[in-house]
RNA sequence: UGCCCGAUAGUAUAAAGGUAGUACGACAGAUUUUGAUUCUGUUUGUCGAGGUUCGAAUCCUCGUCGGGCAACCA
């Protein structure tokens, strides 16, 4: 993955240690790791840590480890764990092991024997709320109480207890002996067992305690040989206990390293108000289109290629940022403008007769990919005297810069002919049902000998030959840019159209046989994929995001 | 009023004591059988005050501002 014309290139953080670590031999090879919870579907943000981890071991020719930190049975499931590998995989990465913390937890039962005979470890009869004020505040140090002076034979003996069962959830906990005054509140005695007698999604019943985070995860770590454990900020100050749990137990010394987590404007990056916007109905389901989550942003028609390329061009630093999501849409439309396939819908047809036309029907050809030119596949659509165009194509009374149809002016059908509007048909209550145009035989498209020219071309479809097809037209899913700043509750700021069906729009005959795995750009509209809502009878399409509109933009500006 | 992070155009991100650059956005123009794409140009920045130095975005000091830390969550 290096770059070979750009010898100059500049290094992240991340690589700048990586790259340092190989020269000094402190790492003959990289390790990494995901190190996902399976207790909710992933996100936008998790894309950009995934990126990261497997990025980084691939550019230095290493390796990464998928491994889910299963150490809470109460919020987690199998449901999940399969979403979290789908995501990945789909994104394009390959794990080298997909393995789980609660593999080790034999293992980590020993790592806490070990500490209880070092004398750095105690059990606690103490209730969660009296640890909780014995432990101080960040301003007032904490103070021990008296059953950290419990001798190592005792500790072992009810830690063993512990494991059996005997006592019930919050009886006790297994603390870390380290320092009831440090400035760190992590390294106050933290907690690293307690009693949950839950069923666990892949240990079952085998377990009554579990191991927390802290003495989960730099362990995990450290049994895998994770040279670089990536991490949020939020784990900075939990550095100092993952470096002492390390020393003390004289294991493999992983080194944990922070950056800091995405942001993206018009949307939240909790999972738990993610999941508040599923479980309240707010959205569909996780892979609501609207959705941050990777099986959203799937659904919606986002290709891997533009997120990987996203997660480059936003770089990582320490810095707390939000990125304005222009940026991910931007990477998406230059990927889906390359490969995307072109084709013609109409979503709010105008009727049009080309009065001047023979009862016949004509085949003209289009290019699937225009950026590709010349290699472009082609196909054909069928051309006739009664068409459908773009209601917004056509005034009666335009602005000088309306490059569209109106009353004696001319534009050409893309890939058919230049046509005029000669007559305007109304109904009883003046509105426009129809337009009268003639064409000119000599402008046909790819052999033009008319000399005519024109300033507009328009989209349409055959009105004997098209297709009903239903769209669904999604807009940012909150109306301010920071929803997770705002006052109050965030779901008053949820955007109430965020979802637009439309159930009356025409598509030209081969989206009939339009595919899952294929993209499309329904011309001078939108990016488009077929949904999996979809069936023989409804056609249903997500708008994956708009072509960018200059004319919308002049309309502003007025 | 403890400890720990951080601060470069609107948003991100480079410059490792020596010309503040790049991308997205915005704006203007060219091209265009998609008002798309492409291309060209313009715009806007080192949090503040001191210090070290021939020279500071970069090093030091003191401020200011933003974020994190007091779950038997991860």
């Amino acid at each position: 993955m290096a770059e070979s014309n750009a010898e100059a290139r500049s290094l992240n953080f991340l690589e700048e240690i990586v790259e340092e670590d190989l020269k000094s031999g402190k790492n003959k090879t990289i390790l990494t790791r995901f190190p996902p919870e399976p207790n909710g579907y992933l996100h936008i943000g998790h894309a950009k840590s995934i990126c990261l981890n497997f990025g980084l071991a691939l550019e230095y020719g290493g390796k990464t480890n998928l491994r889910f930190d299963d150490t809470n049975p109460v919020k987690e499931e199998t449901e999940y764990v399969e979403s979290i590998i789908e995501d990945v995989k789909w994104l394009g990465f390959n794990p080298d092991k997909i393995l789980y913390a609660s593999d080790y937890f034999e293992q980590l039962y020993e790592f806490a024997v070990k500490l209880i005979k070092k004398g750095l470890a105690y059990v606690d009869d103490s209730s969660s709320e009296e640890i909780a004020s014995q432990k101080g505040t960040p301003t007032e140090p904490g103070e021990a109480n008296k059953y950290r002076n419990r001798s190592v034979e005792e500790n072992l003996q009810l830690f063993r207890e512990m494991r059996s069962g005997i006592y019930e959830d919050g009886e006790k906990v297994l603390r870390a002996k380290i320092d009831m005054g440090s400035p760190n509140m992590h390294m106050r005695d933290p907690i690293i067992y307690r009693i949950k007698k839950a069923h666990h999604h892949r240990t079952g019943n085998d377990w009554f305690i579990y191991p927390m985070y802290d003495f989960a995860h730099g362990q995990s770590d450290s049994i895998e040989h994770i040279t670089h454990s990536i991490c949020t900020l939020e784990f900075i100050s939990h550095r100092p206990l993952y470096d002492w749990f390390i020393e003390k137990l004289e294991i493999f010394p992983s080194r944990q390293y922070e950056f800091a987590r995405l942001n993206l404007t018009f949307t939240i990056m909790s999972k738990r108000k993610l999941l508040q916007l599923v479980n309240e109905k707010y959205v569909d389901s996780w892979d609501d289109p609207r959705m941050p989550t990777i099986s959203g942003l799937r659904r919606r028609g986002y290709t891997p290629e533009s997120i990987r390329n996203f997660t480059d061009r936003i770089g990582v630093q320490k810095r707390d940022n939000l990125i304005d999501v222009s940026l991910l849409e931007f990477c998406l439309r230059e990927d889906l403008n390359k490969n995307a396939l072109r084709k013609m819908v109409v979503f709010d047809p105008l009727k049009i007769v080309i009065t001047n036309y023979p009862e016949q029907v004509e085949m003209m050809t289009t290019e699937d990919y225009p950026e590709a030119g010349e290699k472009s596949s082609k196909r054909e659509i069928p051309f006739s005297r009664e068409l459908y165009i773009e209601k917004e194509d056509f005034m009666e009374n335009p602005p000088k810069k309306f490059f569209r149809l109106a009353p004696g002016k001319s534009v050409r059908l893309k890939s058919a002919y230049i046509i005029q509007c000669e007559q305007v048909i109304k109904d009883n209550q003046g509105n426009i049902t129809e337009l009268h145009c003639i064409y000119f035989p000599e402008s046909k498209s790819g052999n033009d000998a008319s000399g005519l020219k024109v300033q507009g071309t328009l989209h349409w479809v055959s009105k004997a030959h098209a297709i009903p097809v239903e769209l669904r037209l999604y807009d940012r899913l909150f109306k301010v840019e920071n929803p997770a700043m705002e006052e109050g509750d965030f779901k008053d700021y949820i955007n109430p159209d965020s979802l637009e069906i439309n159930r009356h729009a025409l598509a030209e005959p081969s989206l009939a046989n339009a595919k899952f795995n294929e993209r499309y750009q329904f011309m001078r509209k939108a990016y488009f994929c077929l949904d999996k809502d979809s069936s023989e009878e409804k056609i249903i399409f997500n708008r994956t995001v708009s072509l960018k509109d200059g004319w919308a933009k002049e309309v502003k500006k007025g």
